[in-house]
DNA sequence: TTGATTTATCGAAACGTTTTAATATATTTT
DNA sequence: AAAATATATTAAAACGTTTCGATAAATCAA
């Protein structure tokens, strides 16, 4: 049988109590008994045992993450690299994430993930787009949680969000200023609110320049309501190249897609970036590898997920604490899919 | 407060053992007795404190999942499904998955997963290669664990294995028996002996009809130690039918190189797969999203998920339990790739 | 000096289960 | 009909912590 506290006080000629307090950073305790303690548990490598301190703590120290199972496996690792985000801030903590996924068809009768049917978490994040069903059920049942990359309009929950509306103003600056006349976009789904935002960065960065004129955004915009970006971004640069040859640069609503749209633009036999400039939105890892390498606007996925986490925990510590919006800020990496000279700035 | 087994108890009107023994399907129940317990359970919505459940049967409940940091975000999404089929199968039992990453130069003093630290979990499943001295350390921690899609030469530890070898052997054996006569290898690290295990498949194949002569195996193999197998897979292509034009097939260790491979082949301005026909391995998500599709050997990811999770469950169980390795199978799916009718077989 | 306050320690209850051993009743075997 | 066995239920101990309230000693304010 392993080392217990009981174990720990014998030996160090105190009480059960004591240890307790040193334990948890509480109370009195005197420095010279402090020390003789720590330095008896650090000589019988004392484990306190999770779930006799969670029984009696009444938490469960677990905190759940849940994505649409879509999003898991079959496009994107982006939100895989925020549960890691979350996975790093949890191991300085004392708690575990739990990680699951839901269907499209959720239904909270019976589709309700384990750990919320038994409790077992004190929170949950939840990433992307998510059954709305499941929001509801946790705002009912009182449930601390955030909302990452995802919002429900006229809703105020607690989130952290992509500057996505920024980013995309800042890339297509960017592309307008480095000279480009026809700057179109490519990009899936809309369902996704984050989709629509870095759309209207695009929109909103060409009106500033005036040069969207009439019916330059049907011309140059493509967009498809699947799931499988990189066949988007093939067919959209294939089929808008091949109608308005004149386009001279592609922002993409996201690097699946921009990778797509390389190759399109690749087959075509066009050259990037001096004739046509790519840009993505994301920085996931292939984006660096990819040839060539892909600009992009960097979102910080590790830190996301950190602050979802912290957020959680403030929100577990503090349970009438007001909804708050965490916005998280992009960086725009030139790479060599939009300038010659591909030096990141 | 939530309610208790001693709600449950004094509802139903019997002791707090009985409805213990009825929760957990143990014992002497009368039939009666048990059915009024489990309506009051129903009624009541009863749900069973897992830190109590856990204090008392001395077991966490938890099951560790542990890959190397770079294969879970780099390159592969094949870890993430191994993972998402232990959790599949997780949920039908009664325990949570932990997923946790270390770093290649992990050092058992210091990088100790925080799960393995505390004992917070009762096994643990290492996919893909994972440093030695945390197999060690477990080995000697006496700690229930299996290896998925790895062994360590010389030692007999639990593992699922994928069978590699066939899979190869059947995909080269396809190409020959479709009449192509230079079938080359595009592969990445042989640090992995999964890979190993594929060349050595693509090579007996080859052999079985007499296909190698003196230098073949040289000419027209092509491996590259570095991780981002998309790149691997787009130089070796490049490289391979620049210096060998009879190329008419290339099997490649793994999708994500076969995906490269494909880039580079159209960028040569070849036909896929009337002049050169291309298969790979694990059929990810995105291999049948791919253009042309992937020609691969499906890899049952959820499967193998599943399978490491009941082995484990086993080991905890049966402490004293012979090692055991389960073989995997794979199958060969045909689609656009390799054969001009794409049709699955 | 006295009384109040701060510092330090501890005993005991509580957290919600499982499990062991005891007891009681019903059924089967002799 | 007695003995043996199977069925059904339970009280109480155990699991390893945290925390409340009590107590005691040390320090401070008057």
């Amino acid at each position: 049988m392993a080392i217990t506290i009981k174990d720990i006080a014998k030996k160090a000629g105190v009480s059960i109590s004591t240890v307790s307090l040193v334990l948890n950073r509480k109370g009195y305790v005197a420095p010279k008994t402090k020390e003789k303690i720590l330095s008896v548990m650090n000589r019988m490598d004392y484990k306190p045992l999770h779930s006799a301190r969670k029984l009696a703590t009444q938490k469960t120290g677990n905190i759940g993450y849940i994505i649409w199972e879509g999003h898991f496996s079959e496009v994107e690792m982006f939100y895989s690299q925020i549960f890691l985000g979350m996975e790093y801030a949890a191991r300085k903590s004392d708690s575990y994430i739990l990680l699951t996924t839901v269907k499209e068809d959720f239904d909270p009768k019976n589709d309700l993930p384990r750990f919320l049917k038994y409790n077992d978490v004190d929170g949950v994040a939840l990433a992307g787009r998510v059954p709305h069903a499941l929001i509801e059920y946790l705002d009912n049942q009182q449930l601390p949680f955030v909302l990452i990359d995802y919002e429900l309009p006229g809703k105020s929950y607690n989130c952290i969000k992509i500057d996505n509306y920024n980013g995309a103003f800042r890339a297509v600056e960017n592309l307008v200023l480095s000279d480009k006349k026809y700057i179109a976009f490519v990009g899936g789904t809309f369902f996704h609110p984050s989709i629509k935002e870095r759309y209207r960065g695009y929109r909103e960065a060409l009106e500033k320049y005036n040069l969207v004129d009439d019916g330059y955004l049907k011309k140059y915009s493509y967009c498809e309501n699947i799931e499988t970006s990189r066949a988007i971004g093939e067919n959209g640069a294939t089929k808008l190249l091949n109608r308005q040859p004149e386009i001279d640069a592609i922002f993409c609503c996201n690097d699946t897609t921009a990778m797509g749209v390389i190759t399109g633009i690749q087959k075509i036999g066009k050259r990037i970036p001096q004739e046509v400039a790519v840009i993505g939105f994301d920085d996931i890892p292939p984006a660096e590898y990819n040839m060539p390498k892909l600009s992009t606007l960097r979102v910080p996925k590790l830190e996301i997920g950190k602050q979802a986490f912290m957020l959680l925990n403030e929100l577990i510590n503090y349970p009438n604490m007001a909804p708050q919006t965490r916005m998280i800020s992009v960086d725009l990496v030139i790479r060599e899919s939009s300038h010659s000279e591909g030096n990141e700035q």
